[in-house]
DNA sequence: CTGTTAGCGCTTTCAG
DNA sequence: CTGAAAGCGCTAACAG
């Protein structure tokens, strides 16, 4: 170590003195303190990689992010970061690749860094959940999973509750009535959509049993734009149609398009949707949605990462309703 | 080296076949061969912390992101890794911590994993440009600014061209009238909301210069809600209200609370914001947006974090409008 | 308290 | 074409 040479110390001390081991070194402070100034007046910085090549581990956890845009994962990413600092790990945080193949390379770079473990945040939409569960296989570290994809994976992972969450949205609509619930999809082909699809019309059965009656449940596809006409056809009059959006941009869309026709939220529509995002407070009570408990699931993620295997299984989290109409 | 042992050859031969290099070593194609399926079959995988440790590079570039919140943001981010994965560089990607501590913990986190050089992404809120530009003083390595915040650091970075983003938009609005430019802020603190203010402000005083008519510029927050009065006594009759907002988020807000209030957009007003957010092509014709060149701008970043220092200076990229009215 | 020693897993050099 | 040897920057064990 070139500081020993030039304090004339021993590599042993500043070792010690540089990582606060003088305790146990049983290492003069006086002596501890001048090679941490001294230190700091060099600009020096440890070498991590010579260090966890010889310690076997980096106390650092990959983070695998399906999408860099989604501002839901970004939240996530925030809260991981202070969950990671608070539990002493460090993060290294990379999307998944563009494809199959980029997606193995991103896997086998972070395995080759020696990671301590892997948090995959959502299945990348290019990979099959199986291709995804083969593929995490094949580590020698601990892999949690993050999301709904992951629900029925069998592998440890935190999810929100989708369920529940659906079950908030239709509690706090109008109940009973004719009016259909329009269940409103602007990629109906992503998994979390069609997961919340059926979550709802599930739900709606459910309902049917209690109150023996038929509460109908539409799938309207929105990618190409918002037609009025398609709303006014389902809504029964005098009644509110109940709307819920996949997700919260999914509703932003909706309320946008229906309140330039001249619809009223609240007396021609209750909208819902999920994720909570935070820009949503800003838009008034004419929207609510289910807010994922993304700081909880941050926390959670980290903690199982770093658990025995045997604490490491699937957790469910339950989202928090915000605005009422 | 293990592999080596169990297939009885050596370390060399081991090195150089996983690597390529075989026709440099002069080593048999059919032994390579063997090599890389005992490799495959036994599941090894290079230990990278080893080999940058003796090369003394990493191939790695250091991401600082100082809010992963943002969708801008994330969009650079996928970006960034693409053009990573063409330039054979790795990323380490990382929020900017909480605080001024965390940042510099980030930071020195950062130059110890000898990362080759550093792109970071526009300023945290919490740290002084000036701060800033000492901290990345201490680096021994690149360090590229990428946002606004950098455009007059002196330091190298790419820079979105806000000074002619605004220049697009106010061409693209109805010209002369009496109404005036009203510029719409979420968070009137925000670097990024004060610079595109300035530089309208600026702006119309060329225009006037040119007209020799006065275009009066109205600030407006926003943060507190939207009050439709306030916009409704800013209008002189018969003529649209020019609406600017400071990112396109605050654009949204308005469109939304002013078409629920009656007002049409091309009628009433004509909205026009930053950062061209994909989502916003969904919205329709009501809105328009100068987006940021984010694929070229991640193409810059990476080529000029490699590039020698001699080429390492501020560059303005600029924008592309987005929808019309 | 300090110095010595022996590596962590890999690449490179150079002599076979 | 192969093998031996040196060493990247650090830590841990142990003998002074």
């Amino acid at each position: 170590m070139e500081l020993a040479r030039r304090l004339g110390v021993s590599q042993t001390a500043v070792s010690a003195a540089l990582r606060g081991r003088e305790r146990q070194l049983r290492l003069d402070a006086a002596l501890a303190g001048r090679i941490r100034r001294e230190a700091v007046r060099l600009g020096y910085r440890p070498n991590v990689l010579a260090r966890s090549l010889l310690r076997r581990r980096t106390d650092t956890l990959g983070v695998v992010v399906s999408d860099f845009s989604d501002p839901t994962f970004g939240i996530l990413l925030n809260h991981l970061e202070s969950a990671a600092f608070a539990a002493r790990q460090e993060l290294i945080v990379t999307g998944c690749g563009a494809s199959a193949a980029e997606t193995d390379a991103v896997w086998e770079r972070l395995l080759r860094r020696r990671v301590d473990g892997v948090l995959w945040i959502d299945r990348p939409v290019h990979l099959g959940l199986g291709r995804l569960i083969r593929l995490w296989g094949t580590a020698s570290v601990p892999v949690v999973g993050i999301g709904t994809a992951f629900r029925a994976a069998g592998a440890p992972a935190v999810v929100f509750d989708s369920e529940d969450a659906v079950g908030q949205l239709v509690a706090a609509m109008p109940r009973g009535g004719r009016s259909p619930y329009v269940f409103l999809q602007e990629n109906p082909g992503a998994e979390f959509s069609r997961w919340r699809l059926d979550c709802l019309r599930r739900r709606l059965d459910v309902g049917d049993a209690l109150s023996s009656r038929r509460a109908r449940c539409v799938a309207m596809n929105i990618a190409a734009g918002i037609k009025i006409e398609r709303f006014a056809r389902l809504r029964v009059a005098g009644e509110p149609l109940r709307l819920l959006g996949d997700q919260d941009f999914t509703g932003l869309r909706a309320l946008v398009a229906l309140e330039a026709a001249g619809w009223h939220a609240g007396r021609d529509f209750a909208l819902g949707s999920f994720d909570g995002l935070s820009w949503l407070r800003n838009l008034g009570a004419a929207f609510f949605s289910v807010e994922q408990p993304l700081e909880e699931m941050a926390r959670r993620a980290i903690a199982m990462a770093l658990s025995p295997p045997a604490a490491r299984r699937i957790e469910m989290l339950r989202g928090r309703l915000l605005g009422r109409m």
